[in-house]
DNA sequence: AAATAACCGAGACGGTACGTCAAGTCTTGAG
DNA sequence: CTCAAGACTTGACGTACCGTCTCGGTTATTT
């Protein structure tokens, strides 16, 4: 699903699928400029990112990452949907509070690895071309979805009660705390920061309400 | 108070306080750096900005430019930091649910109306200096603080029972909630989508806990 | 010989003869380039000539030049080593004092239309680049060597006694009074001044001594 | 007399003499501009020397240097103009070859010294300035004509016989010459060549042709 | 087997912008 | 009016990358 969403603005440099004549694309190659654009973002970010780095590290011609990527945004962008995605972890064996904690856990950790590069690409492509931006927010937006579905299905599994749209409200809420906690607050994501997420933002929210209050 | 702290960061090239011999620097050039640095961030997005594009509108020369800033992140940090910060909303006169979304309400317009810019500018500058970052985290949580202050402030003042911390958990979940809707789900950051977040999502939050949930 | 001698120290910049891998560089730039510059050298002066003047000029981009040439001094230095000589003119049919006559006003003529600018480009890169002063001077020699060979051959053939090493003695003498004559006395190098110069100075050295001096 | 002629150029700046009102100029600032210059010509060539590095180097504003000096070539004609000239050397108990031997060397010497950053200014503003090429036309000038006149006029006194017109032939083709070697030939001045000059150059052009050639 | 066609590396090319340096002018406070 | 300091505009410097292009050469499929 997120493969052809991907595809869509990454793409535009597929070569037409029934002209197969002629030497086939390497496979190696794209590997090669995905692992090497991963590691000059994490090295000195997406603006000083120059995909004449990315060649040189990859040891491949300029050529060969046009032929792919139409410019700097969408090498970007296409070296994080095809990164290894990293499955959320499972949950299905905890109670609803450790499956929330270890859920955010996860989720501070792969913001954290990723350290902002990719939303710099997000953010610095977004003018230059909306579907890239689409295409970036899609990316996001998939793993969220599926780790709200993951972290909450164990619970509801073993029948404890939630909220009516608990996974939408999951999704909403915990990806957005913790994003922001990352990149604007400048203080740190650490198990206190998550655990007073988790007991005073998440727990109440997902809970279902009570009667109605007195009052 | 937020002045001093932005001028840490971006102050780097302030002449010696002590040292008043030579021409001192004209404010004007200030002034029209600034406003020159928003307009083409709003015309052009963060990474289509030039230095050169900025010194041409402004009237001003290259050197004039770099005398005062390091570089386009810190520019573009020092114009966000004097602009003109827009105070939220005066809720005294509403109730509680009214006053948490004339402010969400207007946190999103400051959103948009920015752009992003300014975001973009934190995340291409975090890396190349992380200083640079800091502040840039500092000013958008400056607002933040003052806007949670206000919002409460009117329904804690007429007695409106609140839960303990209610400030710093608004604080904390509003603006990340309504910053993650407009930059990353791609999804418009309307008024149902806003009264879904005051009443989904912040009320129950704020609201004091009725009798303690049954075990 | 002087196109050896030349690429030595111009082509610093001079692509690995063996390494023919890559776009192979378009000489019809190196004719544009020379020919523009040569053209501003006389429009401005040495110093008054930029880099960027000449790109435009030549319709070509500034990394075009600065891939083949260090800087200023060795952008002047080809231009000048590359640009048609002039052969002297031919003496075979004329007696010695016209010869001489002849083959002196073409040097002054030479230099008055070199205006200098390739001489001001020898002082001003001699302390930046001893190499590139090196290369100017042996420019400025093989001509005249080649030169006095000439003026003297005819006359030599036809019988006429020569002092010993007349052609050293010219080379060394006639040259250094034009010269000195156009860049330093600030009078002018006109007809007069030319058969003072070969009737007092390069004929009595020239002719073959009479009987010893009296002592 | 060189001293009106060169104000007559770099004078440009002089304040009218009859409003002597105000603070007066410091002539201690003259002669640091003066000696900060030469040094730095020795340094950095003429085209790297910059009037910044000058007005550093003399502990003296920029202001105070375009007070007096138009620009860089005027403020180095104006060095040049009055730094220790250096008196040719007396050669009044010497016999003519010797005489002639010691002058050309001193005049090797003089040019060595100076390095050609002089003459690189006189080419450089040449163009620009024709009168500042005037100026150091003359402040050439001057000093070989005086060299020539006393080289001479030892000999003259004792009786020695000379060629009609021999003084000027001097100073037209002794520094000639010199100045053709040190700056053009690449090759050294060093004693044998100015043997060389003054055996078989100036003492056959100088002393008195012998009866007609019987031929 | 030969022809065709796309791939690939290398790197030249015209540009745009970078961040720096210096030129020459202007503006302050002090003397 | 002079002086030191230094801000100012202007313009060029030499560098780094951009995205395009042209080479020689490679690797497949199609004739």
């Amino acid at each position: 699903m997120s493969r052809e969403a991907a595809d869509v603005s990454s793409g535009i440099r597929e070569p037409a699928p029934t002209d197969i004549r002629g030497r086939p694309r390497d496979a190696t190659r794209d590997t090669a400029i995905n692992a090497a654009t991963i590691d000059l973002l994490h090295e000195r970010g997406y603006d000083h990112l120059s995909i004449e780095a990315v060649a040189a590290r990859a040891g491949v011609g300029k050529t060969t990452i046009y032929r792919r990527h139409r410019d700097k945004a969408a090498l970007v962008a296409a070296a994080i949907e095809h990164r290894a995605a990293g499955a959320p972890p499972d949950t299905a064996s905890l109670g609803l509070r450790d499956a929330l904690l270890v859920t955010v856990q996860w989720l501070a950790e792969q913001l954290t690895a990723q350290d902002g590069g990719m939303l710099g690409a997000a953010f610095a492509g977004m003018r230059s071309d909306p579907a890239l931006a689409a295409a970036m927010q899609q990316v996001l937006h998939r793993d969220q979805a599926a780790m709200a579905r993951q972290a909450l299905g164990g619970a509801a599994e073993r029948g404890e009660s939630l909220a009516p749209g608990a996974v939408e409200l999951f999704a909403d809420v915990a990806p957005a705390v913790v994003v922001h906690r990352v990149l604007f607050s400048g203080q740190p994501c650490d198990t206190a920061f998550l655990e007073h997420v988790v007991d005073d933002v998440l727990l109440p929210l997902l809970r279902p309400p009570t009667t109605t209050p007195p009052l």
